[in-house]
DNA sequence: TTTTGAAATTCCGTTCTGCGGAATTAGAAT
DNA sequence: ATTCTAATTCCGCAGAACGGAATTTCAAAA
């Protein structure tokens, strides 16, 4: 048993005062009674919860008949959740579901600037650890495949704005953005494929086998596979794995429209 | 002492797992120690406290180097704040101030399909208390002040709508929509004059004088000073109060831009 | 206005839980 | 492999949270 769990499901009033906190969201401004009803909380601890968050800010007591209701305070508890988070939320179970049945790790990783992010990796689910661990580090657009089956699948105007920010960056890895012969050939070459490599490095024995998350025309994110070169051609890789790549960035994508519908409707 | 507050600022698990919180928001993914610097909190106590917000959903941790972060669940703590709140928050302050000076109650109301909804009231903080409470519910958008001060200012299109809504609606107080030439010399005293009154109505002791408050080109919220119309006529009401009311309106503008750029930009 | 009744709020003794310093362990870096 | 920092678990005590019962509040009815 991991993580000793006490008997007891964590600390309570914690507990409590979430389920508080999601009763008000649903209910806009609520009575006592209602609160009391859909939370199965005795009233007098409700009381005392709302008394908390009220001299904490994050509730509003409108009147004894109205109840209460939450402030704007309440926006401070999730405002850090930017909205790529979400395309983070929907992948994460497909790629732990890539990575269980294919074996290798899989990440995925959104746009930040001129550069991309790795936001999710199950390189601790795979006992085939390739590199280090690249999460929440930066890739360079042209070199790496996530960035490669990025920059290839976005809108054009888009493209047009990430290499321009290419070509005036100072690093080493983004000077390739000036050489619009190769730049080109490579993109055509990716979107014939339907896929993206990482770039050949000296002395990396791991490969990328990356695809694009497409919302619409857009792409919410990129995902690769890192296999180890050795172990089978790039041939081989692609019949085994991209079919399957493709479908779970098709299910995510699918999953993502339903969430962020859930939300901005509600 | 209204409230009792027992030595202590309220529960406090609630307390620290809300600065918790705030500052996974603030820092996306954290690691333990900065959360520790961050809200000044002893690690035992962190490490409780998120495995309690993981076993509810809100937290993942990412990685022992890593730290913690934030689920797609957090969402769920503030959805329900809709953004015309936020208008509602901002004006609070300000309405009170209006009441502290001039003594009459002040209430603010939102668009709600095709009638106005009051958000907010001071007539709890008045000695003059003049109808019952309005607060939470719907007025007829042609008879109220505070329906009239919105029609007339909100963009054309918006008008359009809301008074295509009223012509279908089956309350008798939406009839006058049909009356083509009586909205409109109305809404032109009201643009004229820059305020807008209540429809005389039988027995109606009280008197109200509202303005809109414009973001922009839309109107956000309108709001409207109660006055008992025995005690002055409406033209000493304008003098007194027409500026201080616009002034206030403005202020609550400026105050709402601000808001709203601080919780879209992080 | 007074009355009435339902609902919100406070009280307070009991108990159990949250607390956090110290000890331990995990894992990254070398 | 070794080292060393930072995360995590342990555990006995203190006092905080708990919630049933009593009380108060407020709005609507008379």
């Amino acid at each position: 048993m991991p993580r000793s769990t006490a008997g007891t499901q964590g600390v309570q009033p914690v507990v409590r005062s979430l389920k508080l906190l999601e009763a008000l969201n649903a209910g806009g401004t609520v009575t006592l009674a209602q609160i009391h009803d859909d939370t199965g909380l005795p009233k007098p601890t409700l009381v005392r919860l709302l008394d908390t968050m009220i001299a904490a800010g994050y509730v509003r007591r409108v009147s004894r008949a109205a109840g209460y209701t939450l402030t704007e305070r309440v926006l401070r508890l999730s405002s850090g959740f930017r909205h790529t988070d979400l395309v983070v939320e929907a992948a994460r179970p497909f790629l732990s579901a890539l990575t269980a049945e294919h074996k290798w790790p899989v990440s995925l990783a959104t746009l930040d600037r001129d550069a991309m992010l790795v936001r999710l990796s199950t390189r601790h689910e795979s006992s085939f650890a390739t590199d280090p661990d690249w999460l929440n580090r930066r890739l360079a657009m042209l070199m790496s495949a996530l960035g490669r089956a990025y920059i290839t699948f976005c809108p054009e105007e888009e493209r047009r704005v990430i290499l321009a920010l290419l070509q005036a960056s100072k690093v080493p890895m983004n000077k390739v953005a000036h050489d619009r012969q190769y730049v080109t050939s490579m993109m055509e070459g990716i979107r014939e494929r339907g896929y993206a490599t990482t770039a050949p490095m000296r002395g990396d024995r791991a490969m990328g086998l990356a695809v694009p998350i497409m919302v619409g025309e857009k792409v919410a994110a990129s995902m690769t596979m890192r296999y180890i070169g050795s172990t089978m051609r790039e041939s081989d890789a692609v019949e085994r794995y991209l079919v399957p790549m493709q479908h779970a960035a098709a299910a995510i994508a699918a999953n993502l429209q339903d969430a962020s519908a859930e939300f901005s409707g509600a």
